[in-house]
RNA sequence: GGCCCCGUCGUCUAGUCAGGCCUAGGACACCAGGUUUUCAUCCUGGCGACGGGGGUUCAAAUCCCCCCGGGGUCACCA
């Protein structure tokens, strides 16, 4: 190994971060980190238009979110700032001016007119539609003097002959000959520079030494690499890693559904599962893992083993694994991440959650096991928040309740053998065994009692453990729940 | 359409570079059992693929050719 690898992550502010995005945003970083490298983040905001503080606000906070940090950026600064591609405009014009010096690049007086309609006569004649060089052979002095007589242009690169070789660690070594490279618009009639151009000045001013970045970004790369050798500079190595297909198989887009890293992080998805997740779409730590932490993919990533072809993104794998990480996380954790979700459903404001933290966990304790998101659980507890004379009472527990003929006189019965023993804290687990020999002792299957107890308590036909739920309700409030639920069942 | 790329279970993938260890392994989903007071978790088993056709070879998912299918890209967007 020579030299630490430079890997950057440039993404524009013109939307929110797309997981496409974040996904190469992680194996950028994976792979720097592996090597002892540096990470760079630098915001594409050439569209002036489009692009705006919010939304690179929103992309870096995404990235933290996913627990990537990035050693030089927009806002920490670094030896190469700035690191928003809008402030570099100067450089970018000195570059530009070398390259017209040196005739690697010429002006182009065609207005845009005559180029759409060029294409058009060319698209409907079968032709490959491609600038036709006319203002290539333009002498110099022409040139100038058509510029200095304020005739708009714009400047083109001057695409030699040839074929352009570049090395990928995705692909291998790709070919593209030179006559299917157009000579490229580098700087606009206004003066400013465009994506093809920008992106190799800065790439190359800040080092840049492995490019990695989604496979749509293939057939630029000749015209990158050409410019890097205009430029007389050293060309990075490649890594076009496959794209994110949707169920379609086509590119994922913001139309075929949740694209942006924001939607799972508010349908609260782990991000440990995301970062795993994204990882599996294209690259595979062995022949069984399907559970690693970020640690083992910054040890074992590298751009050589990314799969070739792309990915369909299938969501109920992703949200199997989101289960995975809510079940094996520390319950502390899950809790603090939960909270949000409960205050937001209004179950419990923000001084609740702090003050009952212990039974909030107890809570998470008792559901954790049948959600997979954060946000899934508030309307697994919400039966604890009812009123205790009118819990909702579904269906099916109901038709489960009612299988046992006398469950009203079973649970009074119980009842008042339970009474005595509902303390706080409870032995859930001395009551769940003298329970069961409650119901031997009266001669009842076990369901005979907890199906309508279940039904009184929960109302629910499922869910966790009843002695949990007892606990969590306390004594009073399960007792209140028996009555009612004898009443009710009497009444019925 | 031109150029480029890709093609292993429905999906994500291991295996392809260095042909035999592959009667193709793992995971999600699905199905069937087991555990459980229920649901879920968990455990066991099952289903299920080398796109097609030709070669080369003692031997091909792996190498070669053709075909088919899918995708990307062809902007004064990035």
């Amino acid at each position: 190994m020579t030299q630490p690898p430079r890997v950057r992550f440039a993404p524009s502010p013109t939307g929110s971060l797309h997981i496409g995005g974040a996904r190469t945003a992680l194996f950028n970083w994976a792979w720097a980190r592996r090597n002892g490298g540096t990470f760079l983040l630098r915001v594409e905001d050439t569209d002036r238009e489009r692009s705006t503080q919010a939304f690179e606000d929103a992309i870096l906070d995404g990235l933290k979110w996913l627990g990537i940090d990035w050693d030089e950026g927009p806002d920490l600064g670094g030896p190469f700032a700035p690191y928003r591609q809008s402030e570099r405009l100067e450089r970018h014009r000195e570059l530009a001016a070398k390259l017209l010096e040196e005739g690697a690049s010429y002006r182009c007086f065609c207005s845009s007119e005559r180029i759409t309609k060029l294409r058009d006569e060319q698209r409907a004649s079968g032709q490959n539609p491609a600038y036709d060089k006319t203002c290539r052979g333009l002498e110099r002095a022409v040139s100038e003097a058509r510029a200095a007589a304020g005739e708009p242009f714009v400047q083109r690169f001057r695409v030699p002959e040839g074929s352009t070789t570049f090395a990928d660690d995705v692909r291998g070594t790709v070919t593209f000959p030179n006559a299917d490279v157009d000579d490229w618009i580098m700087v606009r009639a206004d003066d400013t520079p465009t994506y093809n151009f920008v992106v190799v000045c800065d790439d190359a001013d800040m080092q840049v030494t492995h490019v990695l970045r989604g496979d749509d970004h293939l057939t630029n790369t000749p015209k990158q690499v050409l410019l890097y050798r205009a430029l007389g500079l050293e060309v990075p190595g490649f890594a076009h890693l496959p794209l994110m297909l949707g169920k379609d198989g086509k590119k994922l887009s913001k139309r075929t559904g949740d694209t942006a890293l924001q939607d799972y992080r508010d349908k609260g998805y782990p991000p440990e599962a995301v970062v795993n997740f994204l990882c599996l779409q294209g690259w595979a730590l062995d022949d069984h893992t399907e559970i690693f932490s970020t640690d083992e993919l910054v040890a074992n990533f590298s751009p050589k083993d990314v799969g070739k072809s792309g990915a369909s993104f299938d969501p109920e794998k992703f949200l199997w694994m989101a289960g995975e990480y809510l079940r094996n996380d520390s319950l502390e954790r899950v809790t603090h991440r939960c909270a949000p979700f409960v205050v937001a459903a209004g179950l419990m404001t923000v001084a609740e959650v702090e003050e009952r933290k212990d039974w909030l966990a107890e809570a998470v304790a008792s559901e954790r096991e049948r959600i997979h998101l954060y946000s899934e659980l508030p309307a697994r507890i919400a039966y604890l928040f009812e009123d205790d004379a009118e819990l909702t009472w579904q269906d099916a527990a109901l038709k489960n309740a009612n299988k046992h003929a006398g469950a009203a006189d079973t649970l009074a019965s119980y009842l008042a053998w339970l009474r005595p023993r509902l303390v706080a804290p409870l032995d859930k687990d001395a009551l769940r065994v003298s329970s069961r020999e409650w119901a031997a002792e009266h001669s009842l299957k076990i369901p005979a009692l907890f199906q309508p107890l279940r039904l009184v308590l929960t109302g629910a036909a499922g869910g966790p453990d009843f002695f949990d739920v007892m606990s969590l309700l306390g004594p009073e409030r399960c007792a209140a729940r028996i009555e009612a639920g004898i009443a009710r069942l009497g009444a019925g």
